[in-house]
DNA sequence: ATTTAAATTTAGACAAATCTAAAATTAAAA
DNA sequence: TTTTAATTTTAGATTTGTCTAAATTTAAAT
């Protein structure tokens, strides 16, 4: 089971996008990749054929259990990479991720398993995100709603379950996005209201009912 | 600049032909690339067109100032790699080439220089072979084969200049390792092959082929 | 100096991965 | 329910790197 470059691209990103919807389009997975539709659908009939996804023609597609092995191989090679770029070669937790895009697809398994090793098997890369072990397993932090979350534990965006165009525009307003890292430094008991910190802005506030549909996970 | 990993394997493989021969061959890099002299000419006219070596067709070709700089750091980045595996990773000596093969075209110079400083500005890889150094600076040490050692004088094993599978189990199995101490004790010209002592072990024979391949310094 | 052989290059093809432009399908709006 | 818009797929082209087979050039042998 060896992949290229770029087919082992499109597992993690597809792996990544279906964790939050379930299945996966072509659009999604064009903008998740900076490429082209035409492109993934073409990189789609591809890892069909190889049998690592399950895809009809325009009715979107996710990966088979065979997809997520190879997907999750990518990503543990991703995160212990990240992990020690950062805690080996003093690199800044936010200028490891494109090196760590190319080093993800250094094929020998032996050597994952012997960098792992050699770092201690670390469970978490420099992003709070879970590394997974050397059969696949890993624990994938469950997400809750921002309006359980205790005050000033980072955490990331990870969901927006109320996804109306309303809810967006207002959460894009406030700069809060997939992916976004903030924690909550005050909670107003009188109306349930939350000031929200990111880094490198002022403070946002969010009303109790769009706390409760924003979802986020454990930032390390 | 930035080559492709096809480029920086052609350009270090022209390097060290052109080292031996001054002027490198279709043919002869063709073979250390193991692949067709066809395709050596196709990439000879990209490499000329990016100034990377004097050319002319049925003349052969070798690099210049600018192909010699690129060379070296891809050299720089495998010897890097190769030390690594072995010093921090534990790898053995002979099962870290094909790994390096992979990594070394990993672009990032900063990963470069923050792995240097980690394992502590080596300036020889596990085979004996020196290390560029940032600016690409590097020691030629004086070694000679051990085809041209002469007899009864003690030596020292500084490199293995072919570094395949075979040939690293074969002197493996002798009990010949870099900084291994020897000497000559007898040579048969009838095939040329050589019988070579080395501190409390019964003497063994190496064939001029192996011979040709050891490369070995003064013993102090 | 011819002839023969070896080395090298060209011509034409192919696979992988990407793209643009146009067609097909599905979803949303009127 | 038409019509319109968005999404997705196809058709055809491009780039990079490789190959085989044939042609060209250089080197070796007679
Ligand atoms: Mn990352
Ligand atoms: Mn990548
Ligand atoms: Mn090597
Ligand atoms: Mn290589």
């Amino acid at each position: 089971m060896k992949f290229s470059a770029s087919k082992e691209n499109h597992l993690k990103a597809i792996f990544h996008l279906q964790l939050e919807q379930g299945i996966v389009t072509t659009n999604a997975l064009a903008a998740a990749l900076q490429t082209r539709p035409a492109s993934v659908t073409d990189m789609l009939k591809k890892l069909k054929d190889q049998k690592l996804l399950l895809y009809e023609r325009y009715k979107g597609f996710r990966l088979n259990n065979e997809g997520k092995k190879a997907a999750i191989q990518v990503i543990r090679k991703h995160r212990l990479w990240e992990y020690f770029l950062v805690k080996k070669l003093q690199f800044g937790w936010d200028e490891v991720h494109e090196i760590a895009e190319e080093l993800e697809h250094i094929s020998s398994k032996k050597l994952v398993d012997r960098l792992d090793a050699f770092l201690g098997f670390p469970d978490t890369d420099p992003h709070g995100d879970p590394i997974p072990d050397s059969q696949g397993r890993f624990l994938q932090r469950r997400q809750i709603s921002l309006s359980e979350l205790p005050l000033n534990k980072p955490a990331q965006v990870s969901a927006i379950s109320s996804q109306t165009t309303e809810m967006l525009e207002l959460l894009q307003h406030k700069h809060i996005q997939l992916g976004t890292r903030l924690e909550i430094r005050k909670k107003f008991p009188f109306d349930n209201s939350l000031e929200v910190k990111i880094r490198n802005r002022p403070p946002v506030t969010l009303s109790a009912q769009v706390a409760k549909n924003v979802l986020v996970k454990d930032d390390e």
